[in-house]
DNA sequence: AACACGTGGAG
DNA sequence: TCTCCAAGTGT
């Protein structure tokens, strides 16, 4: 059953004058003074853009600040390690955003000369750069006419042509979202429609009499706000046993032992404990590397994600004499690391016991 | 075409 | 506390 197209040439009428009433509504009410927004360059648009990935304003603010006075231009950027990357993204999430970031840096100095390209398929073609990334640098940076479709755009869309359903017809989306564009000012245009998303077109409680397009919002009028877009029906979470090993090194405390997690899985390229899905397991490696010491429960935490829900023991060993592991080392826990949330907290907790 | 990928804001 | 989901992309 297909859903319910909104036909372009049967709503013409509602596209007249969406532009210009949602730049002037802008012009008053948007945001213009986010980081980002001050002396505009394709640089700051792509990272704030990054980091903006399903990640909230004020979440990112302090990130990309950090960022910013670490890596002002590309050529520093170009010049960084995935891992001093790593280590300013912990606690931020998607971690491989992070690397995309730098796999781009590695591109732009390697095939652009340090110069943010300036052509649609070149810029969609970098790592972690997608459709509507592509479109915010392209409009945002550049002021070309070309689209796009977040979680506010597609919000306004939805409710703005009444487009129910959960399967977003993607396509007809973005052909929505294209048809939108006006013909100049495409750079305040793409603020504007994210702004009104994000302020005024909220997902809860909508403010609907503040909208500049509530004149000829078809859901505002059918009464249909508060089930425009229709919820995705919820995802079971998959629940997951972990076992990380708390081992301090025996001639100091402040050395953990700990392993950089391979490039793909979750926490790729991050920093972690000795990590095992069973009790058995944790002890044939404990076994096998001739570690020896009373093990006791040190924590429990439950980490949730967006797609699983991780039941964490940790699981201390005190070790009675010197050691070595084949690929573990032994690292400082006051050295800044990039690592998990869960990580972090063990490692705080650490901290503060040995203060 | 679903699913993996993190964390925290907000109600 | 619980739930939803945020300036999405890659596979």
């Amino acid at each position: 059953m297909a859903p319910p197209v909104i036909g372009i040439e049967q709503n013409k009428l509602l596209l007249n004058n969406f532009a210009e009433d949602l730049i002037s509504w802008h012009k008053k009410n948007g945001r213009h003074n986010l980081p980002w927004q001050i002396k505009i360059s394709p640089y700051k648009v792509w990272i704030s853009e990054i980091m903006l990935q399903q990640t909230q304003v004020k979440t990112v603010l302090p990130y990309y600040k950090e960022f910013l006075i670490k890596y002002p231009n590309i050529k520093s950027l170009s010049n960084s390690k995935l891992d001093d990357l790593l280590e300013l993204w912990t606690g931020l999430g998607y971690y491989r955003r992070a690397e995309n970031i730098y796999k781009t840096s590695q591109i732009l100095k390697n095939k652009y000369n340090y110069i943010f390209p300036k052509k649609y398929e070149d810029i969609l073609d970098l790592p972690g750069i997608g459709k509507s990334t592509a479109g915010a640098i392209l409009s945002i940076a550049y002021n070309k006419k070309y689209p796009i479709l977040d979680g506010n755009v597609k919000r306004v869309i939805k409710r703005y042509f009444a487009i129910k359903g959960i399967n977003d017809n993607e396509n007809n989306l973005w052909n929505i979202s294209e048809s939108l564009l006006p013909a100049n000012n495409n750079n305040i245009f793409t603020q504007s429609i994210m702004d009104l998303g994000a302020l005024v077109c909220v997902k809860k409680n909508p403010l609907c009499n503040e909208c500049p397009l509530n004149k000829k919002c078809k859901s505002l009028k059918l009464k249909l706000t508060d089930k425009i877009p229709e919820k995705k029906q919820k995802l079971v979470k998959k629940h997951v046993n972990l076992y990380l090993l708390l081992i301090q090194k025996y001639e100091s405390e402040k050395f953990v032992l700990m392993k950089k997690n391979p490039s793909d899985g979750i926490w790729a390229n991050l920093w972690n404990l000795p990590s095992f899905n069973g009790v058995n397991e944790y002890k044939k490696f404990l076994l096998s590397n001739n570690i020896s010491g009373t093990s006791s429960q040190y924590d429990y935490i439950e980490h949730n994600l967006s797609h699983l829900k991780l039941k964490i023991d940790i699981i201390k060993v005190e070790l009675k004499k010197c050691t070595e592991v084949d690929n573990y080392c032994w690292k400082n826990i006051y050295d800044k690391i990039g690592s998990s949330k869960p990580i972090m907290m063990i490692i705080d907790k650490l901290k503060r016991e040995q203060k």
